[in-house]
DNA sequence: TGAATTTTGTACCGGTTCGTATAATATGTT
DNA sequence: AACATATTATACGAACCGGTACAAAATTCA
């Protein structure tokens, strides 16, 4: 077993001044500005103050501001999916698989270093997709995703005989996904969170039986 | 039976020089242009174009840009309520008020001169809710009305023996609701309005099945 | 007809926005 | 040490933003 075959954390720096900045983490603070105030609300003198870059930088680095923007809603469902997908892979009953989704959701839904701050795609596509068809397209692509995802958890568990053979596998599926939906909304309006969680036990008793 | 005693549509006009709007449809157009691109997206000027009144009377006439999207948002509220609370008057199944329901919202939704505009408060007002207390005031204010009106019909269902005598009226009322707020986001990531009708037909299906 | 009143239309203000040109800085290379 | 390279930092520019001052226009009233 010899030291660094996978990934060398020590790189070769390349060749001129150094970044004064890690790309993923800069994104990320600057997808937080957008989390917070929308697209069209957030300015590239606001991204610049939350990403400690200046603006010359994050272009440079990212893009414009639509770029940039789309990145951030692009890193925000790889990281949608991947969570979603650690709860839906777990063991358990399909009331307790679906608990732990709303959950981890609600973890990403309050993940704000001090206030709330919903769901990125609720909160900030949303508004945009209309005039947007990039944003659309890739807002759509990712329900898609999960509304599958979610059937096709629902499959198993009606194969595993935790719901009826006839159960109406389509409908129950959007009715986890418009639990989400609307948990994701009411965050953004103000509910606690002990409140949409005690709204999601009441949904799931109804979708899990 | 003699004529306009309950409203004058000729009333004396008033001093100065004539309006060249009419109050309620220029704020409607306004409400128009928020609605496609947003609060932070639509700007005085884009205003002004909606309504067809310069900047200066558009100030006069509703105040500044802020007060004007509060009352167009008061007054989307107003008519979604009344779309509402005639949908749920009306006689039939709970399974076919809840379909005039939706059926209404959908009538909204896609209300636009060409093209599809979702929910107003869905698609507009949440974005700023997290930062605008006012707006966020209202918009939780509406879901609740919403929540209680249709919890209350619920009530009726059970009553009537539609629905099991044990049956969690809450968690259906946040289901109607949450079947409401995922048509209101999916129809403004471009879902066409049949999809969106055989969604809500699944949804109540499971409600009121 | 002329004064009073109200709205409209134009033009302007200071500030912000997105983007970029240019210079300064920090590193590797020779 | 001198050069090449890549990034940072400053500063600028044209357009847009929300808001308002001010004059012109349209109406009622005397």
């Amino acid at each position: 077993m010899h030291g660094g075959t996978k990934m060398e954390k020590t790189e070769k720096r390349p060749r001129g001044r150094p970044r004064a900045y890690e790309p993923d983490v800069a994104l990320r603070r600057a997808a937080d500005a957008f989390w917070k105030t929308g697209y069209a609300g957030t300015s590239l003198d606001d991204l610049s103050a939350a990403t400690g870059m200046n603006r010359p930088s994050l272009r440079a680095a990212f893009g414009d501001k639509h770029t940039i923007y789309l990145r951030a809603l692009a890193d925000y469902w790889g990281i949608k999916f991947a969570v979603m997908g650690v709860a839906l892979a777990g063991p358990g009953t399909l009331t307790e698989v679906l608990m732990r989704v709303y959950d981890a959701a609600l973890d990403i839904y309050f993940s704000g270093d001090e206030h709330v701050r919903g769901c990125f795609v609720v909160g900030t596509a949303i508004t945009e997709a209309l005039g947007d068809p990039e944003i659309q397209d890739v807002v759509t692509g990712g329900f898609r995703k999960l509304d599958a995802d979610f059937e096709t958890r629902l499959r198993e568990a009606r194969d595993a005989g935790e719901l009826k053979k006839d159960a109406d596998l389509e409908a129950l599926a959007m009715l986890v996904s418009a639990t989400m939906h609307t948990i994701a909304i009411r965050a953004r309006a103000g509910s606690s969170r002990a409140e949409l969680r005690k709204l999601a036990q009441k949904a799931v008793g109804v979708i899990a039986g």
